[in-house]
DNA sequence: CTGAAAGCGCTTACAG
DNA sequence: CTGAAAGCGCTTACAG
């Protein structure tokens, strides 16, 4: 039993303890070299972090966070995985969250299995926040972080509840730009290709289009469900919302990946051409939405603001103590490719 | 000072004391109910787990690492990141991890930044193991993970040493399944649109594919070089390789993505009408290789088996002592859909 | 079967 | 400026 101990410690990892002995100093002393604002002796602290540095010592957050109640890990819980603008975005993230001496723990929940299960696990490790980048995550598993006393931050979606931090496009502002985008050209039979129903960002990109529909003195648009943020779902959608009798001209889509697919119905389906028979707009402006073979008229989301608003608000609530509300909502912009175009008579 | 802390602790997380104290028994039978192999009165676990349930406690897993030195940490690399297959990989491996009770620390490293300053990081987590990503990551960084005594295993990519782990799609056997294919079709002038020029699956394919063409009395097929696995990369090297006065009449490219450019470029720039004029085998099957607005030929990697078995490798790992090698090379298989045809003449 | 005690690797008042 | 000591939340021999 010993040895199996013994072994599974697997080459005596470096401690404090080492350091201390090596350099004939105390373990309090050693410590403090790693902390800018302890009071040591410069040189005292420059010969343990060069020694530190030769034998790759590096002080074991796990046992720090234990007193200081840090652990310096944010957590990122991810669902969406059919959209390409999450994992566009989780990389991103990441990578600017290490920037700032934190690392990430990854969860991706499916719904099939037991949500709340997973997040009960990640809450087990302590994040000092955590990063909601699910469009569809149940209310319950955020409820768990706040009841953990970890505060969250919602990526591009409301919590259901209120005291929470949210940074998103401003999906109903971006849902009007794509009305006038489609108005202004023209057209007057519109559709709308929608994403999962109760997501926050599918409910708002509608509400803001067909408000600007009608307000411009158009009928609400028709509009189909496609129960996910998928090639598929926007696929089969599309076909539903063509098949009618007297077929929209355009179609505004709740998300690219949703237009790729539906473009492809129009194409495969319908002989339709895009854009001379028909028009679409997406959302996101993910990286294959400028490809050639796409080239879609889109609404931009400002990833690049966003993202650095999700890593400042994150390491803000990880320094204060009180629960913080805010809601950041940044404006989208038009991006004008070759999926559009003016409509004539029909 | 001591109301700072205080309130840094938000909420006072619930401890193995506070149970012990609410249930009246000591901290050591606490412990031990959340044991299976502990030995303890049934009735006496099954207060303590109902109790703990009640309440929400869960062990700590960072105090329960310094005992146990096993913090059920799993640490990814990723580096390649516009590689969509990638994140499709990322979230299933992370997935079947968390099924087995590990968590992901996830850790995207840019090559513009200082790689081996983020692998040090994550290592500082003393993760179970690590399991590298990315195709084009240093060994510098694989090495630092040996020093540490943390056991690592390659997807899909070689490390530079011996005495690792890796699983990957037989890449030699696909580029010669590429280069069968294509010759099965009547083509004879053959060109290589390469990724990253030292990335183990590009080497490999091309290996594979260049071999099986000389074989089969060809000439080497033409090649040009993309420096990265991307979209944009794709185009412009094919477009280079299509300037050529006797231009090749088929293209295998080194991966899906770079197929889906390749394809956008011989259009665009080229006006050239894929089958007929061009033909193109990509490699990963990434799900949007088979949309219908690229319905690509590739070779598919068995991912599912391939992640399955990296778990297995992974969590094995972490159960032994000694460093286990293994080297796992699972074939691919030829997916035919619309972009390769007869050649003829010309 | 249970409890008191030691200890994992660290930090941080408290003395000196 | 430095060191000895207490303690973070847990596990695990060791006694009983």
């Amino acid at each position: 039993m010993i040895d199996a101990s013994l072994e599974r410690a697997r080459g005596h990892r470096i401690t404090v303890k080492d350091l201390a002995r090596q350099l004939g100093m105390s373990v309090s002393t050693v410590s403090r070299a790693f902390y800018r604002d302890a009071v040591i002796a410069p040189e005292t602290r420059a010969r343990i972090l060069k020694h530190a540095a030769e034998i790759g010592y590096q002080p074991n957050p796990l046992a720090r966070g234990l007193i200081t109640k840090s652990s310096r890990i944010v957590g990122i819980i991810v669902s969406d995985i059919t959209n390409p603008f999450y994992p566009e975005v989780l990389t991103r993230l990441t990578s600017r969250i290490q920037a700032l001496d934190f690392n990430v723990m990854l969860v991706v929940t499916d719904p099939l299995r037991n949500e709340d299960e997973t997040v009960r696990v990640l809450l087990s490790y302590h994040p000092d926040v955590v990063i909601i980048l699910a469009a569809t995550l149940s209310s319950a598993a955020s409820q768990a972080c706040r009841d953990a006393g970890t505060p969250v931050v919602f990526f591009n979606r409301y919590g259901s509840d209120q005291h929470s931090c949210v940074v998103t496009c401003d999906n109903e502002g971006g849902g009007r730009m794509a009305a006038d985008h489609l108005i202004d050209l023209g057209h007057e039979r519109l559709g709308f290709v929608a994403g999962l129903a109760d997501a926050s960002t599918n409910v708002d990109r509608w509400k803001g289009f067909c408000a600007r529909c009608v307000e411009r003195g158009l009928p609400a648009p028709v509009s189909s469900e496609a129960h996910e943020f998928s090639y598929g779902a926007g696929y089969a959608a599309a076909r539903r919302l063509l098949s009618a009798e007297r077929r929209p001209t355009a179609l505004f889509c709740a998300n690219d990946i949703l237009a790729i697919g539906a473009m492809d119905a129009a194409r495969r389906e319908f002989g339709l051409s895009i854009p001379e028979d028909l028009s679409i707009v997406g959302f996101d402006d993910i990286a294959m939405a400028s490809w050639s073979s796409h080239n879609l008229t889109t609404i931009r989301q400002p990833t690049d603001l966003m993202i650095e608003q999700t890593v400042e608000l994150a390491s803000s609530l990880t320094r204060e103590s009180a629960g913080r509300q805010a809601m950041l909502r940044i404006p989208g912009e038009m991006v004008e490719r070759s999926t559009t175009r003016r409509y004539h008579g029909g």
